[in-house]
RNA sequence: CGGGGUAUAGCGCAGUCCGGUUAGCGCACCUGCUUUGGGAGCAGGGGGUCGCAGGUUCGAAUCCUGCUACCCCGACCA
């Protein structure tokens, strides 16, 4: 395997693929703008999948399954809707093949013409709505909490591997309220779920913010997000939680007693994270030698690689790893053993650092002479030779260092990258020289966005919950502004 | 859909301009010996319809025509 990383600043973008397919997570497949999740990806994308199961769980919510296939029909019945994502749709229109006489091979069977075609979904609110409308009858059946684990397809024009793919994996709530306040409350709640798995799992802190009108849902009347930096100074919305109004219950007729016996449309959200988050997770930690790993969605939190010359030499060192492995288990502490014969250690020791994990052991007949072990850390590079006895619980210490640590470099790096500007000249300026957040003011208006977004392609990222009340005027129009906004270059 | 590029062993590539022994190199793989505290060394070995289809020629990976696929840069990306 060839080593070398293409260097960083050349071009990220390029550099980001190399690393995913290197460390072995995901690669491009046969079919067009589709990936293969390899095993080592896939495993990191379970761990996010359990603790993000966990949180939707811990606040109420429960898991269903709705189908891969929706009727042209139901996607059509909310206007927005249908004109966001009608450009990006698989259609399924036959539903066999045959023989191909002529020409040898096989061919759709034109006499299998499905009468109305099917939409793959490209997210499921139609299909859900139309199901919701014979769950719901009454008050007591709300607040309807539910989440399904699926995929979706978007035929996009361009993909790029976990950031955006032809298809992609992804959890989906979607949710029914009685009152609006409610279904908002839910909407920042998720949001807030979100945020929480973003800064607190995988170490990459976000900002929670509203999103333009431009850039909302089709079919929303508000759009949360959280918007995360990577290190090449562009934004990545890494999560969205859209309150969706009346308007699904509306175009699918979905209506509740109250408690008056009055008939009302129900109040509607959803909310959704994807494989994208493993974009995120590459693009805000890795380095020069690959990936960083937050210990608490690596899939081996600990690599154990031993050093030794003879087979003797290698048994005794097994019974001394054996000792340690249990110990760290009792801790909660997952560990990998790698006394594989066929690589040397430096090849291990690159391999794993490439693959990020966040700890590595080494120990060979100089450390069982002495009772020790060497202890590599992956966020710093730091090595330290430590006891035996001891191992386990600096072990431990040292994981909960390396999650706070990698958190916080992210953090200082979002800081130092993001600028506050009050002209328009400044505004590009730092756009096109440092890149990163730009805090500006803005007028408010759609039309002030589309020409900044025309002019310098940097987009709104969002409206961060958390802001100061500031006069100011608008960076583009000069017309009055009471608060800045969060522009930046996007994947 | 525009602009550019590529297609040769599992992977990465050279060879193509200027046609000529048996198509070559690195990594990986197999065998053996020596190695093993930061991506080992030596020796030997296996693996190819040169993207597909036509054409030119005594002779095509190489020239010509058509097709297909993929990559990069744009456009697109609720």
């Amino acid at each position: 395997m060839a080593r070398e990383l293409t260097p960083r600043k050349e071009n990220y973008s390029q550099w980001y693929q190399d690393l995913v397919i290197k460390a072995d997570l995901a690669e491009n497949s046969a079919v067009r703008g589709c990936m293969v999740i390899k095993p080592y990806g896939y495993a990191i994308w379970e761990k996010m999948q359990a603790e993000l199961d966990r949180m939707f769980k811990e606040t109420g919510h429960v898991n269903a399954y709705f189908p891969l296939f929706i009727p042209k029909s139901f996607f059509s019945k909310e206007a927005d809707h249908v004109e966001g994502f009608a450009k990006e749709c698989a259609v399924v229109t036959h539903y066999r093949l045959r023989n191909d006489e002529k020409n040898g091979g096989i061919e759709v069977d034109p006499n299998a013409k499905l009468e109305e075609e099917l939409i793959i979904r490209p997210t499921s609110e139609t299909i859900i709505w139309n199901t919701y409308r014979n769950w719901i009858q009454s008050h007591r059946d709300l607040p309807l909490l539910i989440n399904q684990w699926a995929n979706v397809v978007r035929w996009e024009m361009r993909t790029r591997l976990f950031l955006r793919t032809a298809e992609f994996l992804w959890q989906e709530g979607h949710t029914a309220h009685a009152t609006k306040e409610e279904a908002i409350e839910e909407t920042v709640k998720m949001i807030n779920v979100y945020a929480d798995f973003a800064e607190n799992f995988m170490a990459v802190p976000v900002i929670k913010g509203l999103k333009s009108e431009n850039e909302r849902f089709a079919g929303a009347n508000d759009t949360y997000s959280i918007e995360a930096l990577m290190q090449d100074g562009k934004a990545l919305q890494a999560g969205t939680s859209h309150f969706l109004g009346q308007n699904f219950a509306k175009a699918f007729d979905v209506k509740f007693a109250n408690k008056e016996g009055r008939e009302e449309y129900v109040w509607a959200t959803s909310w959704g994270v994807s494989t994208r988050l493993m974009g995120a997770l590459i693009m805000a930690h890795s380095d020069d030698n690959g990936l960083v790993l937050p210990p608490k969605l690596a899939p081996f939190q600990v690599v154990i690689v031993p050093i030794y010359k003879k087979m003797e030499q290698l048994a005794a060192i097994s019974e001394k790893v054996d000792e340690i492995i249990a110990r760290l288990k009792a801790k909660g502490i997952s560990v990998k053993y790698d006394d594989s014969d066929n690589k040397k250690p430096g090849w291990k020791f690159a391999e794993y650092e490439l693959k990020g994990v966040p700890v590595r052991l080494a120990i060979g007949p100089r450390d069982l002479e002495n009772g020790t072990v060497e202890v590599a850390r992956r966020d710093t590079l730091e090595k330290n030779v430590v006891e035996i006895e001891d191992v386990d619980g600096y072990i431990e210490n040292l994981l909960n260092d390396i999650q706070q640590n990698i958190y916080q470099k992210a953090l200082n790096f979002r800081a130092q990258s993001t600028t506050k500007v009050d002209t328009y000249d400044e505004f590009k300026e730092v756009l096109k020289n440092k890149g990163g957040f730009v805090l500006a003011h803005w007028d408010g208006t759609p039309e002030t966005e589309e020409k900044i977004k025309a002019e310098t392609k940097a987009t709104i990222r969002c409206l961060p919950l958390e802001f100061e009340e500031e006069e100011g005027t608008c960076i583009y129009s000069g017309k009055p502004s009471k608060r800045r906004v969060l522009f930046a270059l996007a994947y």
